[in-house]
DNA sequence: ACGTACAGGATAATCGTTTAACCTAATATA
DNA sequence: TATATTAGGTTAAACGATTATCCTGTACGT
């Protein structure tokens, strides 16, 4: 059954330290000793105790992610990117959700600590952050933000490049010949309000005066997605068809689009003839709409995989002493054509 | 900064036994001195340290989820309904995907293992499962599997009606005139074989016959969605329409549902006029193709939450020395009629 | 020949809890 | 009154690894 460093040591005929330095190679050992450690190792199909180990080196290979929604499959893909980068250095991850709920998102931080995480990343519901400065005062442990910017607390970030994004989709729909190009969104946020910087930019680039009017935001980011058919995105929408006379519609993110598609639907308004249509963020499920809408595609697994990058770089760093400046890095977005614009 | 149970002591002028057995309540305390320890522990803010709780009770506090394929939003779900069941028993979940190799599948059940979970849920990638009994052999720990049913290991299981939501599926059909009624599914395993059967019972019931060239199974349930798309299943779908009088077409799954969907829109065949369309497993998404789509909603969520009670009293058993006979629980599906039949 | 260095290993303290075993005084039982 | 029982504590031994410190013998330089 279970057996110990003892009785390794015991059956090679050696001490426990001399067990323990083979297996982490922290101390010469003469190689005929080695092998009669090995030996015995095999013979007793020894595994070290996690456990103990973990107990003794006061880490626990843990890093937990505070997701906003999961339900988000966005969010999702960012958790496989990083579970896989967090692997590579022998990591695991713990997944929870907020739900978009800023009291769960706090508890769920508390609740990590508790079980001693060694690092955390999030992915906040809003931007006020400043609850973790009192949380992590007495457990220094990294922290990096993915997706949306925090304030109240300064830590590493991984952000898509929001601004360039949008900038990249609305001037396509102006090089397609539209001007009257309206801007929806989900709820104004950090992000949001990037992305619609973008669209004002390429707006005032091509010299086409600034609507605010053409800019529209809903007023939540709630997980349930069926709320979002007929929530305030779809309001705006239809204000913008009935009212207005645009020609291109750009919705900030995935959730917006089921606002606004769901009205295009319904309204029998055909995409593109009647209006161009392009949408921040992709889905696999985006091929299967008709049209096929066209998208600003994240790279959520990228997203991951550099926010793994980061924390793990922290915790050695910490390990080391050293204390470096908290950086943000961004990951490209890229534009898929398809047949919506 | 961080106190131990030392300290708490110290300070309450108690021995650390009396403070772990106040903090557990697993001894009579007088009311007077467990006072004077609940002061200490909020004076120094004492929290207990979980590494040191858990390598001296031997259990880590995480049950493992090894996903078959992690890019399914049925197992997100699943691991939703899970986690949320088990954070209330004081458990944490470690999601890991399988990408639907039994290679990686193994892989990750050894390294749970390693990092010494208390309990293992498995949506397995294949059917066999016998590699868990010598894996599992010093390893006694508690498994439930979900989805898919296993062979060469027994255990507990949560599945959905599979049989039953098939057959009230194609009992819609039947019901709506249509007696030329397709079967496509993906890979065939014990799922896709159950909801089969209910195919054929309906069929059967009614008095009509069973085509045996009706039935069509893919060769694969990659995770790469894109390649399901014009897969196996979209090639059977292609040859349905084209070579046989079929009014009625029944997915077997959600991957299915992509090819043979994509085969109807590339032939620009009209739902339901030209035929009639319902698929097993929803997604939100089905609310925003052309039509909507009609299907048997299978609940993940629930599905996560027995199995993680499942889990959880085999843990209780476990430590109470108890045994009970392994048990399949079955979560009922329902039909959401949309537009597609 | 003598001191120094180092390689290769052993000893034992340590991490923070839990818990079996033991102790004492007070109370209940006969 | 003598004896059990109990309440409310304390003591100390685990749990299984890591690692600072110490020990011994050999090689080497002068």
């Amino acid at each position: 059954m279970k057996s110990s460093i003892k009785e390794v040591a015991h059956l090679a005929g050696v001490s426990v330290a001399t067990v323990s330095y083979v297996l982490n190679g922290t101390k010469r050992v003469r190689p005929e000793t080695e092998r009669r450690v090995m030996d015995a190792v095999r013979k007793l199909d020894y595994q070290i105790n996690p456990l103990a180990r973990n107990f003794r080196k006061g880490e626990s290979k843990l890093i937990g992610f505070v997701v906003c929604d999961l339900s988000n499959s966005f969010f999702q893909d960012v958790a496989h990117g990083l579970e896989t980068q967090l692997a590579k250095h022998g990591y695991r991850l713990i997944l929870i959700d907020s739900k978009e709920e800023k009291s769960i998102e706090m508890e769920n931080v508390r609740n990590l600590l508790a079980s001693s995480v060694d690092g955390l990343v999030i992915a906040p519901t809003t931007e006020d952050c400043s609850y973790l400065k009192f949380m992590l005062a007495n457990h220094p442990i990294p922290v990096a933000f993915v997706d949306r910017k925090p304030i109240g607390f300064e830590s590493d970030m991984v952000l898509s490049t929001n601004e360039d994004g949008a900038y990249e989709a609305v001037k396509h729909l102006i090089a397609k010949g539209h001007r009257e190009i309206a801007f929806v969104g989900s709820r104004l946020d950090s992000t949001m309000a990037e992305r619609a910087e973008g669209y004002r930019k390429a707006l005032r680039e091509a010299g086409i005066p600034v609507n605010a009017n053409y800019i529209r935001f809903g007023d939540s980011l709630s997980v349930s997605q069926r709320d979002h058919r007929h929530g305030a995105v779809y309001k705006h929408t239809l204000d913008l068809l009935t009212k207005h006379d645009i020609t291109a519609l750009f919705s900030g993110n995935t959730l917006a689009t089921v606002g606004a598609f769901t009205c295009l639907m319904e309204l029998n308004i055909k995409i593109p003839q009647d209006i161009a249509f392009i949408t921040f963020d992709d889905s696999f499920w985006f091929t299967m709409t008709t049209p096929a809408l066209t998208a600003i595609s994240q790279y959520p697994d990228q997203i991951g995989d550099v926010a793994g990058k980061m924390i793990c770089e922290r915790l050695t760093d910490f390990r080391n002493g050293v204390d470096r400046p908290h950086q943000l890095q961004r990951i490209a977005t890229q534009m898929i054509i398809r047949s919506s614009c």
